[in-house]
DNA sequence: CGTACCTTTGATAGAGTTCAAGAACGGTGG
DNA sequence: CCACCGTTCTTGAACTCTATCAAAGGTACG
């Protein structure tokens, strides 16, 4: 969708200022190192979609102030704890979930660097998911109250929009896809993510669980286990464990919209 | 959730100017009707949830100059149309679907009195989904470029991520509930709806065929045929045709958590 | 290097779909 | 006002897909 360059993804450690969120508390050239941060980050094509202008770029540096490490089993937020923040992927993984009163949970999201997370506390102030890390991340975090100040509301929408779209991608899959169709969907998607952060669309490591991806599309972990066999054994992906390999793109396509032929 | 006033809905006939879109072509003291109209709109407590302060009712007066009368079964937008405006349902029922390459289609969303529609197109300016009237209808213009120069932005962050939150509640359903699960979660969520409306939280009319129901809840119209007779055998509900009528409210709580006793 | 977690694969069963046919309803026109 | 037609709904029967139960094997992490 985005035509973004395939930048690889050199993750320098940069600071660590994990914890600290009075930005009273840095000198100046800490500031203004701050200040070119957005305009200088990789993820800048993909941070706040659509690709920001010069002057858009200069106003989020103002809103980003504070970096966070979430290390992988760790919490960015749960459902139920107040909201004040979106969070902007800068490197990992991470997983979205929600519970039910009686205790069956389902994961709602994966996301990766680049995407923004913690749109579902605005309404009610409180968030409704937990979102995990699933391994070692970092998240720029994006005060809320700032971010209304920042003139990005355009952009803000343009995000949220484009999540329930998503998320009607997602209903369609659960509602009407058969087993086979969902996880050939749902390859599908991450190959063509990782393509747009510069890695390769053929080859990548899931960072879920085979229980993980089941909640996610909606089937028992064993099912989506026979159907990764299946579907090496048909020769359109090579499985081993988490590595994954896409031997034949227009043959899971096929499967996904399942034209019988 | 919200405490809205049970307020019956008298909808008093309008003046019909559904095609023009020039405000301009109407004189001053149109405007001026115009500009008082949502403060005294029956639907005001719900129409941007959480209620407006009564200088964003004024803002939001300004922005709404249309109004837009959608028969029954004729569309309001189709998905790839150009995204110009959402829109807020005045009276009415729509549903909102999207289809498959292959042709499948499913419904996403149904859509009654006081909701905001059209938030899909947001994000890439262009729709994403069909939205049809059930029954006839009338809509409220919401002119996006003017919705974003108004101040209201805050309001409409807040209706996208409710709709986020719905959408999770959406997914729950369809990837771990069990058909009567389904079902028993369908009803009691458009009895609560209803009740926000001032209509009787136990016996409502039902706008959309079963086919429809079972598209949104992922089932086919078999089941949720059988399901209405099993829950009325149950003394659940008693349903003829489209007339539904709760008769235990905890029991279909107790079948969509699925407390198994 | 051991243990806990994850994955694979088989066998079985059950929930829900599909196919089919008749019944009920609602709108239309004579 | 009634008859008719198309659409929607109901119900049955057979089948299929996927979940569940179970057990062994593999990995990775501490």
């Amino acid at each position: 969708m985005t035509t973004a360059a395939a930048i690889a993804m050199p993750m320098r450690p940069t600071i660590t200022n994990r914890t600290s969120t009075d930005p009273s508390s840095r000198g100046l050239s800490t500031v203004a190192r701050f200040r070119t941060r957005c305009a200088t980050c990789n993820l800048r094509e993909l941070c706040l979609p659509c690709g920001l202008q010069a002057q858009d770029m200069a106003r989020l540096d103002e809103v980003v102030y504070t970096r966070k490490r979430v290390k992988r089993g760790e919490t960015l937020y749960r459902s139920g704890e107040t909201f004040e923040s979106l969070y902007a992927v800068r490197s990992g993984f991470f997983k979205a979930s929600v519970v039910l009163e009686d205790g069956r949970d389902q994961v709602t999201a994966f996301h990766m660097a680049g995407e923004i997370v913690g749109m579902d506390g605005i309404g009610t102030e409180r968030h409704s998911a937990d979102v995990i890390a699933l391994e070692d991340s970092e998240v720029c975090v994006i005060p809320y109250g700032r971010l209304e100040e920042s003139g990005l509301e355009r952009q803000l929408h343009k995000v949220m929009s484009r999540e329930l779209v998503r998320d009607q991608g997602l209903m369609m899959l659960l509602g009407t896809m058969r087993a086979e169709e969902r996880l050939a969907a749902f390859l599908l998607n991450l190959s063509q993510r990782f393509v747009a952060r510069g890695y390769s669309p053929n080859e990548f490591h899931l960072r879920m669980t085979r229980d993980e991806i089941g909640s996610y599309i909606g089937l028992s972990l064993e099912t989506v286990s026979r159907l990764f066999s299946r579907f090496q054994a048909d020769d359109l992906i090579s499985v081993q464990q988490k590595h994954i390999r896409i031997l034949d793109v227009e043959g899971l396509r096929a499967v996904m919209v399942h034209e019988q032929n």
